[in-house]
DNA sequence: GCCGTAACGGTTGAT
DNA sequence: GGATCAACCGTTACG
């Protein structure tokens, strides 16, 4: 079989349902029967006993059948764990893309001072000009008019620090309400769709929600009640 | 049948 | 706040 071509979909010719509704996204169901989130990283459970059952010397095949884990996809976590030593996932997202150093930053804050009406991409001009950054070296526009902002608007920062502090003393207030509670129904909805898929303490990783550590599996039910 | 890997669609986080 | 980009994810299929 092909792969999918540029802008189709895996083929759903496996004979399991291709998407399920799981609580933490839209799952899918792998060639091998196995629920996956597609750009998500399998729960360390999973990982966890993939290694393990490596370990007691069983071959990446049979696990892959016995996980319905993709045999690519053991592979590359024994690969992972052989090399490092580790069996976390990587971490996802982009790298922090490289600053400004100081003394670039000091020079746009003074073709700013000298030209308050002049462009992002013009002061990046006269950085290149100026012999102060080369090609690999220079900020983007973007990083320009960030730094732009964080030092002339700085007037900006402090009101939106009071509208801060007005939020805050207004949620207090308004935490243990109807209103309150409504406000927080989309968390309470991720909330209760991962403790009834019963993933306990993987949820803090997965769905990034600290709170639900302490759940039981059955308080879903109490969150669907109330909703 | 097993395994390594390229290609793919998707998610995430920094900018 | 939304767009863009880069790095990663797991699955699939090829060799």
């Amino acid at each position: 079989m092909m792969r999918p071509a540029p802008g189709q979909s895996y083929p759903r010719s496996s004979g399991f349902p291709l998407e399920v509704s799981t609580p933490l996204g839209q799952g899918r169901v792998n060639q091998l029967g196995g629920v996956f989130i597609n750009g998500r990283p399998l729960p360390n459970h999973i990982r966890h006993k993939i290694v393990e059952m490596a370990h007691h010397g069983i071959r990446p095949c049979v696990i892959s059948r016995q996980l319905r884990v993709s045999h690519g996809c053991v592979s590359k976590i024994l690969c992972r764990y052989q090399e490092t030593g580790s069996i976390r996932p990587g971490a996802t997202g982009s790298k922090p893309r490289q600053m400004a150093i100081p003394d670039v930053e000091k020079k746009i804050e003074e073709y700013k001072k000298e030209n308050p009406g002049m462009f992002s991409w013009e002061i990046r001009d006269k950085l290149l000009k100026d012999g102060m950054c080369d090609r690999n070296t220079i900020p983007s526009v973007s990083s320009i008019s960030r730094i732009l902002r964080s030092r002339f608007g700085k007037k900006e920062d402090e009101e939106d620090d009071c509208e801060r502090k007005e939020y805050e003393e207004g949620e207090k207030k308004t935490k243990h309400s109807i209103d309150g509670i409504l406000a927080n129904k989309e968390k309470w909805l991720r909330m209760s769709g991962a403790v009834s898929m019963g993933l306990g303490t993987e949820v803090e990783e997965t769905a990034r929600l600290p709170v639900t550590r302490f759940m039981k599996p059955e308080s879903s039910f109490v969150v669907c009640l109330v909703y």
